[in-house]
DNA sequence: TACTATAGTATCTAAAAAGAAAGTAATGAG
DNA sequence: CTCATTACTTTCTTTTTAGATACTATAGTA
């Protein structure tokens, strides 16, 4: 959480003012949130099973990444009344939409990104 | 810098072998990284000149951001031999070939992202 | 001799992001 | 009456990112 008080806060918000992308790489830059894009769309629908494509990431950050992505509608969560609990993930159409925009990014990036750090 | 002893270390390259577009993200996803290509591209060719249209941004973060992004050969970083020291920023063709993408992305967040929050 | 300009570095601290680990809730099975 | 299952939440700690501030270099100018 962002503390209203703090630069880091008013740097966001002049930086937002001057930079049209800084709202869409808000939307995209957290560090799962691609990943859990692409995962979902490939039907990897659940909780337990985006845990079990990515071992390494805590059901905290899982959790706190799916609310965001559903927070800025690009995720739907529905959930089902059964027990134990039932809750599946799917892209809304807004996503959709993304995703020919994030696979041009994609073949930049193949192009033109060398793999090495 | 990341400790290649830590566990962000570890799933930064797991996430990577699993997630096709995370070196994009990597190259891209700094905090100021995608306005200093769109203000370079402009014309604020010159460290002074970003810090005049950012002067939100520090000495120390601005310097950071220019040399990454220099390092992963979308910025090209020229000296001039004079006293005061004058440097000047382009970009690079590989840079270049990213700003169509970019504004399809900046398109898409116009439709779909709204402002607040 | 001090002062200006430009483009930074260096060091220290604050804030934010991420990980670790334990706990919650509800129900059905054994 | 304990265990398994699923999808989380909570609290605490570590790691990483970012900001604050002071400092450097060099030549020309006053």
């Amino acid at each position: 959480m962002r503390k209203t008080t703090s630069t880091n806060f008013s740097n966001e918000t002049e930086l937002a003012a001057i930079c049209p992308m800084h709202k869409v790489m808000r939307v995209l830059g957290g560090r799962w949130k691609i990943a859990l894009l692409y995962f979902i769309h490939q039907n990897y629908n659940r909780f337990g099973l985006l845990q079990k494509k990515m071992p390494f990431i805590t059901t905290k950050m899982l959790s706190a990444q799916l609310k965001e992505l559903e927070h800025d509608e690009l995720v739907i969560r529905k959930i089902y009344a059964e027990m134990p609990p039932r809750v599946e993930y799917s892209l809304t159409e807004k996503a959709q939409t993304l995703l020919p925009v994030l696979e041009d990014l994609y073949n930049w990036g193949e192009k033109f990104v060398a793999s090495e750090v």
